[in-house]
RNA sequence: GCGCCGGUCGUAUAGUGGCAAUUACACGAGACUGUAAAUCUUGCGGCUUCGGCCUUCGGGGGUUCGAGUCCCUCCCGGCGCA
């Protein structure tokens, strides 16, 4: 994976870029698509293709237990398996330590609204006896499986062996997700053990990138890159340089590249330490490849926290804010300095019938969209609008066929794919604060 | 004509003396941010100063402190016998 730095956002911390992968490149910034289970939900990798999206991720929890990462393997990666042409990435379980966790049954997830104090009450609320499908553990996470019950133990190490597995082109360190609401005494001790995690992601990643390089069917003609091995440290790192060219222009091997996930919820100390330790951080030479900015936040939160990051991180690599995606909330990051962007917001609205436009969402099951024959919007160049009401949506919703949810994603997809594109395109013409208040103004009127 | 069964919120249902009345669907509104999610919450007779107040279980009458529930009668529907 190689990432360049188009041009930046002057005075800001913003930046467009190119990221290249394996299976293609990324014009970042750039909103990824979730596909947890090894599919966009409801949608086919050609939709999410003509909707607009470069590159998913998938998640290593889900595909562990489901079809096993072996399986997957088997079934040739991640790629092949799902028919997904682009780039790709994986999770690496880090979020569901959080979902299954700390957040299990609680009905708080990535943004919590500040207008509910109970949420920040300065104290640790102990509620360790509370039922939980995720437990910390001494040196991992053991998860009772929310599909039979069976019981799995998760480190980092396995996290690693099993993303690697699933074979995508950007992964994630084992990290622990916190809830805004723990206190500083735990946000540090969480930090902690994310910390000491990433150290055993990159050990692990380290390794295995060896191993495979050992192993018979990478030696095959490569046998000058394998003459390194085990020998000098430099020697080490020159062969680890991935994606090396046999001279034809072909790559001889692709790994993945490993992302370091920062923490450190809500306070600046921690955040701050949080991307100097991840980006310091190394293994027989060996650096994170890109950053992703881990944690659940109150709204009010993310913007400082971003910068206070982005800040620290050095520029030339790239940074991935984990799980978000809002409107407002892609130009906030984008303009503090966020190149990647997940969130599942574009296919869960669109299959519980919330769509995007640019005058904000609309639920379209309402009674005012049941005989609107208009598009969702007028000018859109997605294949739903393209080629249908309103009111056929609506019907579809009411009546609980699939095509509803498909449809709707699909628009949720494009919408907002493409409002990160528009971005992109608005610093390259150096138009973004134009851009910015024009959009966000026509959405949240 | 006689006998039996039945008529409850849009629909289908629960309810056999304390009931503004069960459940499901439909309908209305909302939520959803590294997917335990094609899910969940909530409203669904009217008014309300949120304590209540009023009007409701085919129509009418009655028994009772109290009736959707018991009695009488009428209307409507189904089945059976003539």
């Amino acid at each position: 994976m190689k990432f360049k730095i188009e041009k930046r956002l002057e005075g800001k911390l913003g930046r467009a870029g190119i990221i290249e992968t394996p299976h293609g490149i990324i014009e970042t910034p750039a909103f990824v698509v979730v596909g947890t289970k090894g599919t966009v939900k409801s949608v086919n990798p050609e939709q999410v293709r003509d909707a607009g999206a470069q590159v998913i991720l998938a998640n290593t929890y889900h595909l562990y237990l489901q079809p096993g990462d072996e399986a997957v393997k088997k079934m040739g990666g991640l790629n092949k398996m799902m028919n997904w042409p682009g780039p790709s990435m994986t999770d690496s379980g880090g979020f569901q330590v959080f979902s299954l966790g700390a957040a299990y049954k609680k009905g708080i997830s990535k943004v919590i609204q500040i207008t509910n104090p109970s949420m920040l009450i300065p104290e640790r609320f102990d509620d360790s006896d509370a039922p939980r499908l995720a437990k910390i553990g001494q040196d991992g996470v053991s998860f009772t499986s929310h599909l039979d019950g069976s019981v799995h133990y998760i480190t980092p190490e396995k996290s690693i062996q099993i993303q690697h597995n699933l074979g995508a082109d950007m992964i994630f360190a084992f990290d622990e997700c916190t809830s805004p609401s723990e206190d500083f005494k735990y946000q540090e001790e969480a930090l902690e053990r994310t910390h000491a995690w990433a150290k055993r992601s990159l050990q692990e990643h380290y390794k295995l990138k060896v191993e495979s390089l050992k192993s018979e069917e990478n030696y095959k003609g490569h046998s000058d890159i394998l003459q390194n091995v085990g020998m000098s440290e430099s020697g080490k790192r020159s062969f680890l340089e991935e994606e090396r060219s046999d001279g034809k222009g072909e790559t001889l091997r692709s790994f993945p590249a490993l992302f370091g996930i920062v923490q450190g919820g809500r306070e600046e100390v921690l955040r701050k330490k949080s991307a100097q330790v991840i980006s310091e951080m190394e293994v027989d030479g060996q650096k994170f490849d890109g950053f992703g900015i881990g944690g659940s936040f109150a709204k009010e939160d993310m913007s400082t926290a971003v910068k206070w990051v982005n800040e620290v991180l050095p520029e030339e690599k790239p940074r991935h804010l984990l799980g978000i995606g809002e409107p407002e909330d892609l130009f906030m990051g984008i303009e503090a300095g966020v190149d990647l962007f997940d969130c599942v917001l574009p296919t869960r609205l669109g299959r519980n019938g919330t769509i995007y436009t640019k005058a904000g969402k609309i639920h379209i099951m309402n009674t005012e969209f049941r005989l609107d024959l208009e598009p969702i919007e007028r000018d859109c160049e997605c294949y739903t609008c393209k080629n249908y009401t309103k009111a056929y949506l609506a019907h579809l919703f009411h009546g609980k066929e699939m095509l509803g949810g498909t449809l709707a994603s699909i628009h949720n997809i494009h919408f907002i794919v493409n409002l990160v594109k528009k971005i992109r395109q608005s610093i390259l013409d150096g138009n973004f604060d134009e851009y910015k208040n024009e959009f966000l103004n026509e959405y949240s009127k």
